[in-house]
DNA sequence: CTCCTATGTGATCAGTGCTTACATTACCTT
DNA sequence: AAGGTAATGTAAGCACTGATCACATAGGAG
């Protein structure tokens, strides 16, 4: 919202991203406008074509930065875990899954926008890649505990992409308040625990 | 499209929510506009104002019918299980997990418009009294089911809300196509085993 | 038959994404 | 340093959207 004096913004580019970002997660929710975030900027309501195609462009760039500090947080928490054991390869994919959800609970709209028909498939390759390496770290993490005797006798990619699609759900569920309103959400410790505590408690 | 005679369309509520049905999953994907769905009937632009308040209640009628249609889906394949045992529990539960899927996956575009923030949230109690039974249902397969030994020890609400979790994520990543590229759906009943099949195979 | 009200129409508004034509200026070559 | 060119910004305007207003029609109660 800064006026500008110069007929060139300088960084227009950037600042549209920085600009959006925040006016995502705040404020509307209600489908972030490209002639609203121009005038947040400062510019005339097209000049952001310059930068982008088209709209669903500059939400692509939106969501492959979404998508990049998504992919480090959840591999952040894989990196220390060597390979003791189950304990500890369930730990370490336990906190994969914590990381997860933790991101899109923090950020919501935007993980929203991250899984939507803009940014992952059409757009942006850069979504593409981070979103790959997010999905890899899983599979490692699920590798080292299966051979640790996790699930042992099933399928890599099955268990893979239900422990993706519980987490996806999940975060889906709490974001967009889609619990019925008696539901009482349960902690993420107890959520958690029904994935990976073995059954007989 | 049919072309009317008469000034008073007859029955344009109930036409229009049709007509809704129809050109939801159908074409587009792209936002159905209200203007569209009024020409598609044959019906001035703003004819729908005299049934709706908004376009958003129009969706809520929607999103209403497919809710009824969903828990119907859901219901009906949890009558039938007496309180024999725990495979028989467990098989009742599946069979509501893969009706879930089944209808998630043959209507995308309404299962996608029923779990937005149109339609169950906002609107229509109607959504929340049908969303609330198939819940209730689920709620009673994976009681039977622990009751029978699945999962025990375990809360009740966690685990139905992660079997939940699960079941949306699922038909969210699919229908939206969200796998990365490289990566092989699995078979759907691959997919439950990880649900359903106790650890060790 | 008469009127009232439910329903449908037409005109219009503000807001959207996007395109085409034009203005300004940063920078690279000479 | 001068000049030309491409990058960047502006202005006007298109087609579309949801929404509101005043008005037209007609079906049914009295």
């Amino acid at each position: 919202m800064n006026v500008r004096q110069t007929y060139h913004h300088g960084d227009l580019r950037t600042a549209l991203v920085a600009e959006g970002l925040l006016k995502l997660e705040q404020a509307g929710e209600g489908e972030l406008s490209l002639r609203a975030l121009a005038k947040a900027t400062g510019v005339s309501p097209n000049a952001p074509y310059r930068h982008f195609a088209d709209k669903g462009s500059l939400m692509g760039a939106l969501a492959a930065e979404g998508f990049r500090r998504f992919a480090d947080a959840v591999t952040a928490r894989a990196e220390g875990a060597g390979s003791a054991g189950l304990a500890e390869a369930i730990d370490a994919l336990r906190g994969q899954a914590r990381a997860y959800l933790v991101f899109a609970l923090a950020n919501p709209a935007l993980y929203r926008l991250m899984f939507s028909p803009y940014g992952y498939s059409l757009h942006s390759e850069s979504c593409q890649f981070e979103a790959e390496r997010a999905f890899q770290s899983l599979v490692t993490g699920v590798a080292r505990a299966q051979a640790n005797g996790w699930k042992h006798g099933q399928d890599l990619a099955p268990v893979v992409l239900f422990l993706w699609s519980a987490l996806h759900g999940w975060a889906g569920l709490l974001s967009d308040n889609l619990l019925p309103p008696a539901v009482q959400p349960p902690e993420l410790e107890a959520w958690l625990n029904v994935m990976f505590q073995e059954s007989s408690g």
